[in-house]
RNA sequence: GGUCCGUUCGUAUAGGGGUUAGUACACAAGAUUUUCAUUCUUGUAACACGAGUUCGAUUCUCGUACGGACUACCA
């Protein structure tokens, strides 16, 4: 393992479909990681199985990468010199890797059909065993090991379909280190032989990923928690490749877990549970079904990228809200948590509001702007700085100021059941009809003003706050909430207050 | 079943041989307020279990339990 080259980390997803949460975060680690260290961040796209391909896929990946901010230096979509970055693409180079393996004595030509290992596999299976293709069973089955040269070159000749196994060896001790989890032992005789090279023409994963990581001089593969069992296998290959000694540095990341329950978040469960686990909307195209983003659903990438790079990782202080330029200078592997972590979509809203909150009222009114648009609601552009800056506090997303702020826009059409029982009290229409007059005569509707004046007529009138303010409000917002009343009356303006007043008066009996 | 990895409040985590075991989210209470919120204050709540090492263990070691991943010609 060589220590001074330069930091070149690869994310290498597999275009079977839309990027999920513990996919993202990946990215992003190995994003960190290379930035941290003045790296290069690498896509490659890892194609090698056609029947799972999604059409779109792979565009999906790019194009969420894309939103989350993180750029890639080299790959597919970017381009550089150690390509092409899709290992479809790059087929014909596998087929003499294994070849060579083959004729180093670490692999052989395997001839048995799938069909016939799956008795193998459940005949093991009925008898509370489980089929191992390694040493204990490689010198009984149809392979090249137990052929002669010649009838083994005639199989290949005649065009049987074959596959070519690694030949793991047996009984070995090997002790690999990973960064995050320090020292992780193996023995060869619990691992099996591999299918390396695959009867259609392509590399498995294995083969495909050690060769390519080599080729593009990989400094660190940080992937997640669930190649590791396969990380003695990728360290046998670097070694019968004899590239010891620039294999890559491993770290094998911690998975991300369902909120509740057990086991590791799915896609499933964002819809049944209600929270995306895609950072943008897709739509399966062989089902047609559609599922959540975090950007349709309102958050900010870089609230979504600083609520996963905490998940898992932290500095070691309380520091919680980083831009992404933070988090690459304070990023290390060595501080990421070794335990799986449970996903808490709350603390995912919490993140967004943070960030709504520290957004200019400027770029907040653009947004709401964006989005009354797309709803067909009539604004006045004027007014919609201060309508954010009065409802940003108690918002997670742009939506929640509409939503929670739909009053500034529209009057009321039905009042509050409960807030009307609570609030309007008998002689609420008589006070109210007072009222109307005390504004009908303010010439400067400011929230100041208008307070001013309501507060001395209240006072002159040894009439209570809430007996005066909480039917009003009723009047003006259909309900008991909303920002402060005369912020809000300010906002709406004379005219549109004064007719609220004069119609739940009206309305409300 | 086998192999490997993991285990601190409900959740995410800090810490680390002697601490009142810290923080954030969530939750609860109180204060403030004309309402709902916001804000502020406070609170509930954790070292999986058992041995060993040690004067002392949540921290180190070993077991057990539990959880997870892997166990395909998928990645």
């Amino acid at each position: 393992m060589s220590e001074n080259k330069k930091v070149r980390v690869r994310f290498a997803p597999s275009p079977t479909g839309a990027l999920h949460l513990g996919g993202v975060r990946t990215a992003l680690f190995n994003y960190l990681f290379a930035k941290h260290n003045g790296g290069d961040f690498l896509l490659r796209i890892e194609d090698t199985d056609q029947t799972r391909y999604v059409e779109g896929a792979e565009e999906y990946i790019i194009n969420s990468l894309k939103w989350c901010g993180l750029i890639v230096d080299e790959g597919v979509g970017a381009g550089g010199s150690f390509g092409p970055y899709r290992q479809s693409e790059r087929k014909d180079i596998y087929r003499q890797y294994a070849i060579d393996l083959v004729a180093s004595d670490n692999a052989y030509y395997a001839f048995d059909s799938a069909a016939e290992l799956d008795v193998l596999r459940s005949k093991c299976e009925s008898k509370g065993e489980t089929f191992i293709y390694n040493a204990s069973t490689r010198k009984n089955l149809n392979n090249s090991l137990t052929k002669s040269k010649e009838a083994t070159q005639a199989l290949i000749d005649e065009g049987v379909p074959y596959v070519i196994r690694f030949k793991m060896r047996d009984n070995e001790e090997v002790i690999l280190n990973d960064i995050i989890r320090g020292e992780v032992h193996f023995n060869t005789s619990t691992l099996d032989d591999k299918v390396l090279f695959k009867s259609d023409g392509m590399p498995t994963y294995h083969l495909a990923n050690v060769v390519d990581d080599h080729l593009m001089k990989i400094s660190h593969v940080i992937r997640g928690e669930e190649w590791l069992p396969s990380l003695p296998l990728h360290y046998l290959l670097y070694r019968s490749f004899g590239w010891l000694d620039t294999m890559p540095q491993f770290a094998h990341l911690p998975l991300i877990l369902k909120p509740v329950g057990n086991g590791k978040l799915s896609k499933r469960d964002g819809n049944k549970m209600g929270f995306p686990v895609f950072p943008l909307e897709f739509t399966d195209p062989a089902t047609g079904e559609t599922w959540h983003g975090y950007r349709e659903d309102g958050y900010f990438p870089e609230a979504f990228i600083n609520m996963l790079a905490l998940l898992g990782w932290n500095a070691g202080d309380d520091k919680e809200i980083y831009s992404l330029d933070e988090l690459c200078e304070a990023f290390t592997l060595e501080r990421v948590t070794k335990s799986g972590s449970k996903f808490d979509p709350e603390k995912a809203k919490w993140f967004n509001h943070k960030y709504l909150v520290a957004k200019s009222d400027i770029e907040l009114a653009s947004l709401l702007k964006e989005l009354l648009l797309k709803r067909d609601i009539t604004f006045d552009n004027a007014k919609l700085e201060k309508i954010c800056s009065l409802m940003k506090e108690r918002a997670n997303f742009i939506a929640d100021i509409l939503d929670n702020g739909l009053f500034f826009f529209q009057a009321p059409t039905k009042y509050e059941e409960k807030d009307v029982k609570k609030h309007w009290k008998d002689n609420s229409s008589a006070i109210l009809t007072e009222l109307y007059h005390i504004l009908e005569n303010i010439t400067d509707f400011s929230a100041t003003s208008t307070e001013q004046i309501v507060s001395e007529w209240i006072n002159s009138k040894g009439l209570s706050f809430g007996k005066v303010m909480n039917p009003f409000r009723v009047a003006i917002v259909g309900a008991a909430k909303g920002p402060h009343l005369f912020d809000i009356t300010e906002v709406i303006g004379k005219n549109e207050t004064l007719s609220r007043l004069k119609r739940a008066i009206e309305v409300i009996k």
